[in-house]
RNA sequence: GCCCUCGUAGCUCAAUGGAUAGAGCGUCUGGCUUCGAACCAGAAGGUUGGGGGUUCGAUCCCCUCCGAGGGUACCA
């Protein structure tokens, strides 16, 4: 770091071009003969640096004796050639553009090419949880990020208001919870998120009984050994033979028993309750664990596994007899959707409202408003057309029942590359491709946009390859204008999330947690602020560090959400820089500085001598306008993160380091200029990030 | 099998192919009668997973191996 204390620019040209000349001298003076690359190299890296010194050194005379007045210093180091500005120059020009564009400090020149940032696509009749505050976060940001770079963007959400998730939920309402929602409208939404949980549960009921034996045929030792006498057993309640035979075959091998191969209704019902004899007695005598070579560690504890047999051990005699009826009746509810069966539209419509409440609710606290608003019911049809003429122009086919189009086939692919991608379900009803197919396409046919980006995480990443790939082969010539922005999903500390299971911590809790802690932190650190403002600054400072926690982690990494991490207000997060700008509006408060008196002074302004904190913070205020034009070009709110985090800290160092209100004049009119411009800079890159910039905290 | 991502300090993460690889948390030592201590100063902590290659120069690009995660025809 050359410029400690000091304001110019490094230029390593030098460098690349002594190695050049170096080569270009031995090769003409013949010492190059004979000799191999790497002993060339070696030669050439004796004389190299030297010779990088010294072109440096002609560089920086040439530029001194070039323009003698535009440079305050030119010098040459290392074979760098630094160059140093007049800074209280720079400094009064670059305070004066901060402060006289205000908010719009850092926008780039406008550009041509429309954007639409697709992001924040939750499910009605499911929880809004930590894994979509992730999309939101990102997508929110994207969009001020690319807004402020120059781009006219159009925001969209894509509301998955119909699928299998939601008749799974309504079949779950109608046939067990008629009647029974929360009279509170406010806990509706989040009512139906629990009922997906249980139909999920109930329907996979089954396949919940048989994991759990593959995973003792491969875990538990003494189960495998001793499955002879546990099916002996089962054989005295008068078990079908050949099931008997079936699961010593399966579980020896550690093998997968498949519920359609079974014979009888009742056999896994008769020997749940001999497996849970053995599981009690394994948790209470514990054989030790020897590992095997060759063979993976166990995943799983006696304790563990017997408390997974005792949950469905509870349900077994009702549930398991009852699940061919349940998948019957779901497939009917789908049905009554796929006709439009008035009642059971009306009971979407309201149940769906619930929903949009809650997510009206949070998008609003989260700072995402939309242009746009998709939902999945109303490019059904026009998804269903797509393909439609997709089959009929050879395209798609319909391959073991199934509407696909065999994209490497179709583009003549050897190796597996776009595989092949269903299109439409067997039975006629819809897929989210069904439904891609057609939305991507209404996005430049009716909003006219040049560019599409999904902010979507990087699982679905070959989906929407297929998906391009079948529009290019359709014929859609802007399908390459689209771009997936892939993002890891968040885990937990205990492991993945799974919307399926409702493990994810619901968005309401975590965000009424962090409320609650910085309601504490501000009752502790700042006794006197009244309750409503308390209440205000809370919650810019509670969900700014939520979404500082999502968005200060690159793209391609998985987030680990940690409740406690989440209630720190310390260190690098967003109170920090919060913080920071808190405290510039106080110093600027007490010097009664305004913007306008700071702009009509500029023409006089001095610091003297500049300390190297001041031009430090100068530096960092003068990047803004790059880092958003590159967190745009590689669509990563990251680097605006990192950016405002460490121009906090530049503020800090400045603000330790110098006094401003107690400063002799000029030096104190010069510094409360500087903390103006740090605050505005501070306050617009919190906003690049959708989060807020109190005045005090 | 094929494809994608990740591996950097005890932990969580940074770092346009450039100068001595940086922060936070945690640990240790200090600092509030001084514009607000959600802060600051200092210490300790590194074979950037291993091995090759490209380059004047590699945490970054290429190859390979190891380890972790994800995707791969009717989930979204």
């Amino acid at each position: 770091m050359p410029f400690a204390g000091t304001w110019g620019v490094a230029s390593s040209v030098c460098l690349g071009l002594a190695n050049d000349v170096v080569m270009a001298e031995l090769a003409a003076a013949g010492e190059l003969e004979g000799l191999s690359k790497k002993e060339a190299k070696r030669r050439a890296a004796e004389t190299a640096p030297a010779r990088a010194q010294a072109l440096a050194d002609q560089v920086a005379a040439a530029v001194r004796t070039g323009s003698p007045d535009a440079f305050s210093r030119v010098e040459a180091v290392n074979g760098y050639v630094n160059v140093y500005v007049e800074a209280n120059v720079v400094a009064a020009r670059l305070i004066g553009e901060v402060v006289g564009h205000g908010a719009a400090y850092g926008q780039g020149a406008p550009r041509a090419e429309r954007v639409m940032v697709e992001h924040s696509q939750p499910n009605t009749h499911k929880a809004f949880h930590v894994g979509h505050l992730r999309n939101s976060c990102l997508g929110v940001s994207l969009g001020r990020i690319l807004r402020a770079a120059g781009y006219p963007v159009q925001d969209a959400t894509y509301i998955g208001d119909i699928g299998r998730h939601v008749i799974r939920c309504l079949w779950c309402y109608e046939r067990f919870h008629l009647g029974e929602e929360p009279a509170e409208p406010a806990a509706r939404g989040r009512w139906l998120g629990e009922l997906y949980v249980e139909a999920e549960t109930r329907l996979a009921f089954r396949q919940d009984a048989l994991d759990l034996l593959l995973l003792l045929s491969k875990e538990d030792v003494d189960f495998v050994a001793g499955i002879d006498r546990l099916l002996k057993y089962l054989w005295r309640k008068n078990t079908d033979g050949l099931d008997i035979a079936y699961l010593l075959g399966r579980i020896t091998h550690g093998q997968e028993i498949k519920e359609e191969l079974l014979h009888e209704e009742e056999t896994i019902p008769k020997f749940w309750p001999l497996v849970g004899d053995h599981l009690r007695e394994a948790a209470l005598n514990p054989t030790p664990y020897v590992p095997v070579e060759g063979e993976p560690e166990p995943t799983t504890t006696p304790g563990e596994r017997l408390a997974r047999w005792e949950a469905l051990a509870a349900r077994m005699d009702d549930w398991w007899p009852a699940v061919p009826a349940w998948r019957e009746e779901v497939s009917q509810t789908f049905q009554r959707w796929e006709r439009k069966d008035p009642p059971f539209v009306a009971l979407w419509e309201e149940t769906r409202a619930w929903s949009m409440a809650d997510f009206e609710r949070i998008f609003a606290e989260l700072g995402a408003s939309f242009d746009v608003w998709f939902f999945e019911s109303e490019v059904e049809e026009e998804g269903r057309r797509i393909v439609a003429e997709l089959l009929e122009r050879g395209i798609a086919e319909v391959s073991d029942g199934l509407p696909v189009v065999k994209i490497d086939e179709k583009l003549g692919l050897e190796t597996p590359t776009y595989r092949t991608m269903p299109i439409l379900r067997s039975d006629g009803t819809t897929l989210y491709s069904t439904k891609d197919l057609a939305l991507t396409r209404q996005k430049f046919e009716r909003y006219g946009v040049d560019r599409a980006l999904w902010v979507v995480d990087v699982r679905q990443s070959l989906y929407f390859q297929q998906i391009v790939k079948i529009l290019e082969l359709f014929g859609f010539s802007q399908a390459a204008q689209t771009h997936h922005v892939g993002y890891e999903f968040v885990k937990l500390p205990e492991g993945i999330i799974s919307s399926r299971k409702g493990n994810a911590p619901a968005y309401d809790d975590v965000r009424e947690a962090v409320l609650a802690r910085a309601r504490q932190v501000i009752a502790e650190k700042n006794p006197e602020m009244p309750d409503d403002e308390r209440e205000r600054v809370a919650r810019d400072v509670g969900i700014g560090s939520l979404k500082y926690a999502m968005l200060a982690r690159d793209n391609n990494k998985v987030v680990v959400f940690d409740l406690d991490e989440a209630l720190s207000f310390e260190g690098h997060a967003a109170p920090y820089i919060q913080y920071a700008h808190a405290r510039a509006c106080r110093i600027l408060e007490h010097g009664e500085a305004t913007d306008e008196a700071i702009v009509a002074g500029l023409a006089g302004l001095d610091f003297g001598e500049l300390r190297p904190e001041e031009l430090g913070l100068l530096q960092g205020i003068a990047a803004l306008p790059e880092e958003i034009q590159r967190a745009a070009a590689e669509e990563r709110p990251l680097l605006i993160a990192n950016y405002v985090y460490d121009l906090a800290k530049r503020f800090n160092d400045f603000y330790h380091a110098c006094q401003v209100l107690h400063a002799e004049e000029p030096t104190r009119t010069a510094r409360l200029a500087l903390t103006a411009a740090a605050r505005q800079t501070l306050a617009n890159g919190l906003g690049l990030l959708g989060i807020a910039a109190p005045r005090a905290m």
